[in-house]
RNA sequence: GCCCGAGUGGCGGAAUUGGUAGACGCAAGGGACUUAAAAUCCCUCGAAUGCAAAUUCGUGCCGGUUCGAGUCCGGCCUCGGGCACCA
């Protein structure tokens, strides 16, 4: 009996005070109050109708349907639970598949893990359970929760990053990349901890500590497999151009790519063959160019350094190195060394003394700078500190030269101080100078990139091996096609080793194997991939998820690529959108698939906070969904997602937000209840207003506007209660309502449509249409305006002319015109009339 | 420092893109029903003045364009996010 009071009262406070109830009267009273007061009985509806979807799933595949392909970025299973937060993309992505859907669509909308990788490797550490096992777990209890919230993921479509049949593509991938020479061996520096005697990740040494023991983190070499994603800067810049994406995402990626344009200058150096090459945008300058920086780690330092300086410029650049990268770019200060050598200004034939200085970087450009104090900031700082020579080479007004120059002038004006080509603007400057350098071969007209090479390799053991194979004869071979997968093997420990070796390095019978090419005894590659590898390309196999001799067959590819809606969180912007489409293009080179940009459309879902904190899965602090369906439901869960605010901006999670969307439900819920089985006459009224609700909800879902589709329900759902409580509503009205909710509401959608009669799914029915006559009243209230504000408001016929407007606004305004001129009147028709008037 | 966003009631947000600012909802207060609770329904809910009708002010700040500005332009301020000594 409780139970079953609960059961109908699930979102009743006090459900104590009902099991302390003694007296039946009350129970009675409560039973019957039941009867007038119906509640959407959610619990068990969505069971019934989960079933049925089970037996029945909503989609027919019939042929001959367009092909619709909608993605949210798949999950990893490092933790167990999702949080209200991940949800809101999914119930986004839900909505608009079921949308499609009922436009006829045949729609793909699947679901899967990408579960190698450094967090589900740690929560496995932290966990003391193998990674194998903790990301087994993890998943079953997220696909329970995805299934609560009754997603229409197709089971059948589910991807696995370690599964060994889909990991064998994503190593398929890598030995084409290496036979076409993108994957390459060097030698990288990587945080190291000295202490615990591991490779650090840059997320596990923060501000250069170690994450584990605190103790400061060291870099050391070691070698690395890397991926040339250069190649493809030019393309992957220009492929943004086309791409129906976010504007600020475009920006974040070309920004990243960093293309300028500018000349890489030899510099010769004196008592020396070597030669400084270093890249400048600012060729005009050159002449104002008094002196070279190295990055510490320039390989020249230390060839080029005097001996009398040797010992100054090992201790700066040991400082260097003990320092973070992050400390050395905090530093207000300038500092360097100067290496006791001069290189030579290929204009001017002045010697320019070289420094060493860790504000260059070495992973950019060429890790060396010609410094023209004059009109660089930094440069001019540097030059100040030390009492380098201070040239001004550019003059917005070359009257005007000062000796001495207060700041460093960057904008833009003609050239002074050098030579030739005095008088000539910065444009031409820089054509004439880089024209002049690339003829006599001290340089070239290059463009360079910040975007740099892709370290692909990962010292740890949850990850794919690397398809290669060490051979002393034959140096580093492919694994041949025929025996990938190259199988993870099983490991007991699976902790960093000490030597900074991946973990597979001490499975003595999974590393000593023949070489493939002349049968040598060989080793294999230790290192595993990083977890992008498996989802740079995952969206290609989601289509043909058990195609054994490709990544996906031909046909699913056509049939269903690229993607045409994809939504993810603004912090992939830049990496994962990055080296999925590089991917795509390098797949696209060798035949694979015949476009080059994965996602035709990109939606950026907003973050959801909590008390202003982001959500977070390992440190407690979120939401979890499956707190609130229990007491509010599936519908009202997904309605309240789409309902707290514009889908593609942050927000805030409010616990008592979802009453609101509750109460909607009910509320719709009582009118069903009353009037599904009679059939009340379709009265004018109830036409225009259904027709006026299928108009708003459909132009707002169309335009993403998901907040205000909720909203344009609960108003129109109480005008109805009105009419309902008054006479009744119609069933073609029920029924378009029946139609509209179900993308949002799936259960309710079913059940209001089963009790409406029909044998059907409200899922094989068709969006309904409106007709834009429809929407038209006969008459229309406008605003009078006197000098535009507002003196009231009048009702006039909605076809009435200017005149016949003005006309009755006047009438209205009555006595309000007396003794005022009116200059000017303005109509706008259906909206306002304001007069212009002179007191 | 640079590059993006965003600033509207106590709160989340709306405003057909230059045309009645605050839709819809949360929270709060009051009332009806009830012995009571829950649920439901009704009313109030930006500020000021006023018995009232009404009037004035009000979309971060200052100015401008316009009959009319949350919306457009110029100059600031604040808060997020990203990049960061990028040559």
């Amino acid at each position: 009996m409780y139970s079953e009071l609960i059961r109908l009262y699930p979102t009743m406070r006090s459900l104590a005070y009902i099991q302390e109830l003694k007296q039946g009267v009350i129970i009675d009273k409560i039973l019957k109050e039941g009867d007038e007061m119906p509640r959407y009985d959610f619990a068990s509806l969505e069971k019934k109708w989960r079933a049925r979807w089970k037996e029945n799933p909503i989609q027919d595949a019939s042929a001959g349907k367009p092909k619709y392909y909608c993605l949210d970025m798949f999950p990893y299973p490092s933790g167990t639970a999702l949080h209200v937060g991940h949800w809101r993309g999914y119930v986004l992505t839900d909505v608009l598949s079921r949308h499609k859907i009922l436009q006829g669509y045949h729609v793909l909308h699947p679901m899967g893990w990408d579960a190698f990788g450094l967090a589900a490797e740690n929560n496995a550490i932290k966990k003391k359970i193998h990674p194998a096992i903790s990301v087994k777990e993890n998943i079953a209890s997220m696909k329970r929760q995805l299934n609560d919230m009754s997603t229409i993921y197709d089971w059948d479509f589910e991807i696995n990053t370690t599964d060994p049949a889909y990991y064998k593509w994503t190593q398929w991938i890598f030995a084409r990349m290496f036979e076409k020479g993108l994957a390459y061996e060097q030698e990288m520096p990587l945080n190291w901890c000295p202490t615990c005697k591991i490779v650090l990740a840059n997320e596990e040494a923060v501000g250069g500590v170690c994450e584990r023991c605190k103790s400061p983190a060291t870099k050391k070499n070691l070698r690395q497999w890397m991926l040339k994603i250069t190649a493809y800067g030019d393309r992957l810049l220009s492929g943004l151009e086309g791409l129906n994406w976010p504007e600020k995402v475009k920006k974040m990626q070309s920004d990243w790519i960093g293309k300028s344009h500018g000349a890489k200058i030899d510099f010769a150096v004196t008592d020396s063959d070597a030669k400084i090459k270093a890249f400048t945008t600012r060729p005009d300058t050159l002449c104002g160019a008094t002196f070279m920086v190295l990055a510490p780690e320039h390989p020249l330092v230390e060839t080029l350094t005097a001996p009398s300086e040797k010992a100054a410029v090992e201790a700066y650049i040991k400082q260097a190195a003990s320092r973070s990268n992050v400390d050395r770019m905090a530093d207000k200060e300038k500092t360097g060394v100067f290496i006791g050598r001069y290189a030579v200004n290929p204009l001017t034939k002045e010697a320019m003394p070289i420094w060493v200085a860790d504000y260059v970087l070495a992973d950019y450009g060429t890790g060396a700078i010609m410094c023209v104090p004059g009109h660089d900031t930094r440069d001019f700082e540097f030059a100040t500190k030390f009492g380098l020579p201070i040239l001004q080479v550019i003059a917005a007004d070359p009257s005007k030269t000062c000796e001495t120059l207060e700041e460093a002038y960057t904008g833009d004006g003609v050239l002074v101080n050098s030579g030739e080509f005095n008088g000539l603007s910065v444009a031409d400057g820089k054509e004439a100078i880089g024209g002049y350098l690339k003829k006599n071969g001290l340089g070239k007209i290059t463009d360079n990139y910040k975007l740099r090479d892709w370290v692909f390799s990962r010292q740890r053991y949850w990850g794919e091996p690397i398809p290669i194979i060490h051979c002393e004869d034959c140096g580093p071979v492919v694994v041949p096609d025929k025996d990938l997968p190259v199988m993870l093997p099983q490991v007991e420990s699976y902790l960093p080793t000490d030597t900074g070796e991946s973990p597979l390095a001490l499975v003595k019978e999974w590393v000593n194997v023949p070489c493939p090419t002349c049968g040598k005894p060989s080793k294999r590659e230790t290192n595993t991939m990083p977890q992008w590898a498996g989802s740079s390309w995952y969206f290609l196999r989601y289509p043909d998820v058990n195609c054994d001799n490709a990544l996906a067959s031909p046909e699913a590819i056509k049939d269903w690529l690229p993607v045409d809606y994809y939504v993810g969180g603004i912090e992939h912007a830049v990496l994962h959108l990055l080296y999925a489409r590089f991917y795509t293009k390098f797949l696209f080179d060798i035949g694979v698939v015949d476009f080059e940009e994965p996602f035709k459309t990109l939606f950026n879902i907003g973050m959801v906070n909590y008390h202003g904190k982001k959500m977070a899965k390992g440190e407690g602090h979120g939401v979890s969904p499956d707190d609130v369906l229990p007491r509010y439901g599936c519908d009202a869960l997904r309605l309240y997602e789409m309902f707290i605010s514009p889908p593609e901006l942050d927000c805030e999670w409010d616990d008592s937000g979802i009453e609101g969307v509750s109460r909607f439900l009910n509320k719709l819920w009582r009118i069903v209840e009353k009037d599904a089985a009679g059939n009340a006459p379709a009265t004018d009224e109830l036409v225009r207003l259904r027709h006026r609700i299928i108009h708003g909800v459909t132009t707002r879902l169309e335009n993403l506007a998901l907040n205000t589709v909720v909203s344009t329900f609960m108003e129109h759902t109480n005008t109805l209660q009105g009419i309902s409580q008054a006479g009744g509503i119609d069933r073609e009205t029920l029924e378009a309502l029946a139609i509209l909710i179900s993308p949002f509401a799936p259960h309710m959608g079913e059940e209001i449509w089963e009790r409406l009669g029909h044998k059907d799914s409200v899922f094989a029915q068709t969006w309904p249409s409106y007709d834009p006559e429809m929407l038209k009243s006969d008459t229309v209230e406008i605003a009078m305006q006197m000098n535009g504000k507002l003196r009231g408001n009048v009702s006039i016929p909605a076809k009435a002319s200017k005149d016949e407007a003005i006309a009755a606004a006047k009438a209205a305004l009555g006595d309000k015109l007396d003794g005022v001129e009116i200059v000017k009147e303005i109509y706008v028709p259906g909206r306002i009339v304001n007069f212009v008037v002179k007191q």
